[in-house]
DNA sequence: GCGCATTGCTTGGTTTACTTAGCAACACAC
DNA sequence: GTGTGTTGCTAAGTAAACCAAGCAATGCGC
């Protein structure tokens, strides 16, 4: 059984956020003018009541200039792991993600060449 | 107006899921299982036909051993800043040349693809 | 040939994220 | 006092995430 409280991990979030909001001084509506999320959804989500999507979340984090790790954190989402590099599995679809030397669609590009060469060889 | 390709981003990161699934020889319905999401639903978000939320992303990055940084980059929402540089290009490398799924000769194919890319980007 | 197990996928439904419209409370004018 | 403009919030509905059940296809043993 996970211990699993979500609840807590989403208040502490939605505490965050509306520090943050507040900080910056700006009103719900301010941000969700920014965000492009509705007022009424963010002050739910201030007070716990929702866990917001990757969008939303990464929208708000745009819009207070906090990294969405930071917020992912609050959620507990990225919490103890292994962030840290060291000898996680290297793996070459990970490594190329990673990788900020190719654009897009280069990823894409090369991603599939070796994801055909990995699917050949399996079957 | 935004450029708006949430199609591809949830694309590329459902078959960097399936890759990354594959390449540690789980079915669906094992990765079902270690998740706790559906097999159908992992089907679909390796299709691109959903947006997974935060709670299942992170599960997944979990079972398949990938940072949850990694996923949220090819979903496109970490998408700009982060800084190091540099040396990922040593570690694409190292994992193409580390990786026993490819034959040796798919291995040089990738590489050279690899470094004409990085190579053109960065002239 | 006929099972039967395992693969990925589709269908139909439940739950939950999210929006649009609107309300109560506190301001500052007049 | 009665506006008008803020603020944050509630209510009710729509859209989308997610699941349980089951189907078609492949493969292996008989």
């Amino acid at each position: 059984m996970k211990p699993d409280r979500p609840k807590d991990q989403l208040e502490s979030l939605g505490s965050f956020i509306r520090g943050q909001r507040k900080a910056a001084e700006l009103t719900l509506r301010d941000l969700a003018e920014k965000t492009g999320v509705s007022n009424p959804y963010l002050s739910q989500l201030e007070r716990g009541l929702h866990e917001p999507s990757m969008r939303v979340l990464s929208s708000i984090a745009e819009a207070l200039e906090v990294s969405i790790e930071t917020l992912l954190g609050m959620a507990g989402l990225i919490s103890s792991d292994d962030g840290e590099d060291g000898d996680n599995v290297v793996s070459v679809e990970a490594a190329i993600a990673a990788d900020d030397n190719l654009k897009p669609e280069q990823r894409d590009a090369i991603l599939a060449v070796y994801r055909s060469y990995v699917d050949a060889n399996n079957t």
